[in-house]
DNA sequence: AGTTTTTGTGAAATCAATTTCACTTTGTGA
DNA sequence: TCACAAAGTGAAATTGATTTCACAAAAACT
């Protein structure tokens, strides 16, 4: 079914059925006639044909760097229930963490796929810089923040530092850090700053031996924690860059009989939920993720309507969520 | 940049490049001409003019019920994964678990937006049936299973009949149970009739002071552990309709001091992240959520090919994690 | 050498819409 | 009653591709 077989349908030209559905620049009559008509068949416009002629394809691509993971999920969360009321859809691609898909498909938007572009950052290489200067399309990168660019990302190194600084307020002395690589701007680097900036605050410096990198999983944190912890002398704060992290140490402790949090205090950051469940109770920092992913949605959304727009960084807030893992 | 463009740049007429993009029927001469334009001007033609053309779109639509769910986006991993080989895009929608909206997006997509749908369904009402029936183009269903429909899904009443044998065969003699709403027809209704089935073949009656409904939380699941616990005669076995109840079962019965297993013996379903790090570790079944996912898009790029397919069902199999928190 | 077949080509039609433009009709004020 | 502005209309051009069709050139047969 088509425009000129509707509007023959309908007993009204193909310009009548055309702005019925846009401007609405059109006699009463002839409007009704083409709502029954559409009562009737069911009829509404091709979005590719429109999409030819105006540009416009109501779609925004998001490239995430996991879905099974829950900060991601939730993220997406956001930008999903704001593009949707806006009548946006959203092309969603999975890079499995593979750094030449994330460019891959930025690539793919390039073209006259999307209206917009949202990333979820973790690394961010060369490549990245000039493929995304060279997009003619707006592009949002949540999680990370980079001049030039629309971000909206959070205050990983302020969260970092905050719990850090909690825990050396409760008389820790020896700390200990697993983190991630430092690849990842913000989870990595940022976050090793603020708990760096805490120590040297402190006038405490990191023993080599107390320092290890772990994957972002629980097993992983539970096999870094065996090998920190087994050395000597033992830290007595530990402080994890994610809550599954921090939740694989935690069951580490449970099984090496170390009492948490009077031998050792730990945490982790991002709130998830493992955090609420583990054998003791993990402080950890909360992230807003959900609005971040809002708020990318609406810089996108604003970037899109109004082309001009300069980029502009959004940094949110955080929140420490105290628990027992620290309770001293 | 258009195809006429670009063909009068290479030397060539706009049939050569459609060719050289297409079925390829061209001399070697002008295909080399048209390679170096392309490196040059970096042209590709655009995908909603050969849609017009072809009706493909090369996308495909998804409806979550819930993004940050640990089971939907492993299945959605699958999907991406196996649709992203094959060309395809993802166009996702998050219903939020509002089931009108799950209408609402299979008629969106009823137009020619993508060459096939699937849905992780969750319920399945009168609407939906009559949607789906009026569908053209082909569906596949996740997680539920339906006559006439294609669906890929779990063995969910296996494996509660499974779970509770082998607390029954343990030693059980009270059972409790803590379920979903049966609207949802796999976690809610099937998990209870597996449940159901194992008590009658033991002979047991299930008193209705030791059955609960909870959402899928784990506060939810503390709170209707704690409703159903606190009563008398006392279970001596629990089974959950998820992992996440599970979980909030095991976190009251730590503030209650019950001891897990020896007083009560805990089960989930689901195989998620939160049944390895609870107070006790947590004896689950395993449902291979990322298989499932690529089966029903195998399914749906069969189904696409070839039109005239047969609905068909296909249920995976689940495994049993024996944990601590059923060991006797 | 003459005919047939194969191979390759570009013009033109087609797909499903929007939008401009030139026009009719209607309404208002003098 | 007439002039002029406003409102409404449909034909036709346009958007960016694919695909059919007719036709030319080259190759392979009589």
């Amino acid at each position: 079914m088509n425009i000129s077989e509707f509007a023959k349908i309908a007993g009204v030209s193909k310009s009548a059925v055309s702005r019925y559905f846009n401007n609405g620049y059109l006699a009463e009559d002839k409007r009704q006639l083409i709502e029954k008509a559409v009562e009737k068949t069911g009829y509404s416009p091709s979005i590719s044909a429109q999409n030819i002629r105006t540009k416009v394809t109501k779609l925004v691509g998001v490239i995430l760097p996991k879905l099974s993971s829950e900060s991601c999920a939730r993220v997406t969360e956001g930008i999903s229930q704001v593009l949707n009321e806006e009548g946006y859809e959203l092309l969603l691609v999975n890079t499995a963490n593979d750094c030449r898909k994330e460019v891959e498909y930025l690539d793919l938007f390039r073209q006259n796929r999307v209206d917009g572009v949202i990333l979820l950052a973790t690394v961010f290489t060369q490549l990245h810089q000039s493929v995304l200067n060279k997009m003619h399309i707006p592009v949002v990168i949540v999680g990370q923040s980079y001049k030039g660019f629309n971000c909206v990302c959070h205050d990983d190194c302020g969260a970092a530092y905050a719990l850090t600084k909690l825990m050396l307020d409760k008389g820790a002395q020896a700390p200990a850090y697993i983190g991630v690589t430092l690849d990842d701007k913000a989870a990595g680097e940022e976050r090793r700053n603020g708990f760096t900036k805490a120590l040297a605050e402190a006038g405490i410096t990191l023993s080599e031996k107390h320092k290890a990198t772990a994957e972002f999983k629980i097993q992983s944190g539970y096999e870094q924690a065996k090998y920190i912890l087994s050395r000597k002398p033992r830290p007595d704060c530990l402080f994890c860059a994610t809550d599954s992290i921090a939740a694989g140490a935690l069951l580490y402790c449970r099984e090496a009989g170390i009492d948490v949090p009077n031998d050792l205090m730990v945490c982790g950051v991002g709130d998830s939920q493992i955090g609420q469940i583990t054998s003791v109770p993990l402080t950890t920092a909360h992230f807003h993720y959900k609005t971040s992913g809002i708020e990318a949605a609406r810089m996108l959304l604003s970037a899109i309507s109004r082309h001009d727009s300069v980029p502009r960084i959004m940094k949110l807030d955080f929140e420490i969520v105290e628990r027992e893992s620290t309770s001293r």
